[in-house]
DNA sequence: AATTGGCACTCAAACACAGCGAGTGCCAAA
DNA sequence: TTTGGCACTCGCTGTGTTTGAGTGCCAATT
């Protein structure tokens, strides 16, 4: 086994730069043409038979040009890419992107709409989790007689909200009473713990009224569980159309997957951030999720009350590394100034 | 010009049914071949030259057999198509999807992947109105001494969030005197009404209170009119690939305008449902809206307050109407039944 | 007037085949 | 270790050729 050079290195740089921007295999011959190696066409391919012994690189076909394999493109991240810095008129992007501020919902809507225009590919946001959070508020409001709306408050600024039939008429006081009840024993605990004692409260109301009232505790500690963190929002997925050649077989399966989130969710929490804190998932790296053909850069956000979440950027295998990582990264470091308390 | 026979429609008919179920143009043969006519090839054929005049089909090339023009499916959903009953387990499906009832967003994000997956189309819901809706309550809380979150909930059941920056410490009594204030004054009022009389409100404070209570008037105001009928729920994108070859060009443009919504929207609001509640827009007739090879089938729906807003399909113009026309007016149904507040 | 069998004609799709050229692998010389 | 030279490979492209489903038209039939 040969040691694999440093020029030969370089040399799979400029294969995976020059084929991430052409999409067309890369020769020995357009390697001299492009960039000055100070050497031959037959030294460069030397180098080529090296990279293609240790996996690096493949051929297409017999006598074609060269393009990184899976582990090719994993060395370049690892080690050969540095953090293309974003341009002014994308950092203009950013502030103008976030720069007001509205709720939750609406910010990560944007951002994530943003993401997708920096990077051109499918960007998504994981909402920030609730298992952190502490309950801040709990408001139940009549909307007819027999409907109420229940709405949960969160100190990382998450508002739940939920209809709930009840079999009786319920009055105004009682409300207010209700509320008050509720409102003392949970406001200030976490959410986790809050969901359990919910149904402890039934026994401080009278007797008459236990039925309702425990429709009602049925509802809220129910939705005090709902783990929000389960949710993404999705931006861009026509990108994923304009690089439909780079999918060898069809988009179809990556444009499912996306719509039903569930496995995106799952990668999303066994990605661990690299020193730049920007992770990577590449190509068969994910064939366990049935995305062979994608790869995955992501990062972790900050949210309020210390909640930490996931976003980031999917696309074909053939993507542009360095500046996805640095969009990502910086699109990740804004958000978090924006939501976080810091 | 000639009166188009009746046998001549259901020439028409056969060949818009064929087509649908086959991608393939249909030619004189094989129609006498799968339907009973009772006469030969060559009398279909001067019936398909009757509809080629009137331009009800076309032959995509001169010697090969024809598929229906826009003008045709036009024909076809108008008068020759009577809505394919659903079958016992498209009921049962909606009877499940539906059934357990939960919190708008929930509802309607089941609903629209029901939609999908009953029509095999792009679905689409739109949030109910808000404009004739009424105030029924204003939450103002701490989220720390200079962030605020204003929740703003309607009759409707909508609940609007925000998270408010103010420039000075907030104290828990004056957040109770704000929120009593502002509840006071705007509770049953209609939203519109209600966006412009905040404003108003500010007077009701002490002078050096007021640059506080300002900001957050502001946001309130702008929380209030914020008109969240501009907003769809979309799912089932992953069906447009699967249709790929129905659109002549790219699906992109497609996929782009169902992500950006704001064409969508528009469609929504010029389409008028016929006596069987159920529009559809063919084809040509959205070329305006960039959407010339697709067709929108859409119905209206009713939900608490008498808000209406609409939900439909978007697919290509080779799409089977009868069954997705159908699935449209049964789902439009149950939502209606579902969310309505008779 | 409507219907029918017959027949020549059309044209897209499928197939076969040849020539081109970018690119490789290998080797002997520097 | 590098380099120029050279034979070789193979996907791509362009060019006929063939095939067959389907049409349009017409004269004969009901």
């Amino acid at each position: 086994m040969t040691m694999v050079s440093d020029r030969s290195l370089e040399v799979l740089r400029v294969i995976v730069q020059d084929y991430v921007a052409s999409r067309e295999p890369v020769g020995s011959k357009s390697i001299v043409d492009r960039h000055s190696f100070g050497v031959s066409a037959a030294t460069i391919r030397n180098d080529m038979a090296l990279l293609e012994e240790e996996d690096l690189i493949t051929a297409p076909h017999t006598s074609s040009g060269r393009i990184p394999t899976d582990k090719g493109y994993r060395m370049f991240v690892d080690h050969l890419a540095d953090l293309k810095p974003l341009t002014v008129a994308q950092r203009q992007a950013i502030e103008t992107f976030l720069g007001e501020s509205a709720d939750l919902d609406d910010v990560l809507s944007r951002t994530v709409r943003l993401l997708s225009q920096l990077t051109h590919q499918v960007a998504m946001v994981q909402y920030p989790s609730l298992s952190q959070a502490r309950l801040r508020h709990i408001e139940v409001v009549s909307l007819s007689p027999t409907k109420l709306l229940s709405v949960v408050i969160t100190d990382t600024g998450h508002v739940d909200q939920r209809v709930v039939d009840v079999p009786e008429i319920i009055d105004v006081d009682f409300l207010g009473e209700l509320r008050a009840k509720f409102n003392t024993a949970l406001v200030g605990v976490g959410v986790l713990e809050a969901a359990g004692r919910v149904k402890g409260l039934v026994g401080l109301f009278p007797e008459g009224r236990r039925g309702v009232v425990n429709t009602i505790a049925l509802a809220l500690a129910e939705q005090v569980a709902a783990n929000r963190q389960d949710r993404l929002v999705i931006a861009g997925a026509s990108n994923l159309v304009r690089t439909e050649e780079d999918f060898h077989g069809s988009i179809l399966p990556v444009l499912e997957a996306v719509e039903e989130q569930v496995v995106l969710l799952r990668l999303f929490s066994e990605l661990e951030a690299d020193q730049r804190g920007v992770s990577a998932s590449i190509g068969r790296e994910n064939a366990p999720f049935g995305l062979a053909e994608t790869s995955i850069l992501a990062s972790g956000y900050l949210a309020q009350g210390g909640a930490v979440a996931h976003l980031g950027v999917l696309g074909p295998t053939r993507m542009d590394y360095s500046s996805n990582m640095a969009a990502v990264r910086a699109v990740a470091r804004y958000l978090s100034r924006s939501l976080g308390d810091g």
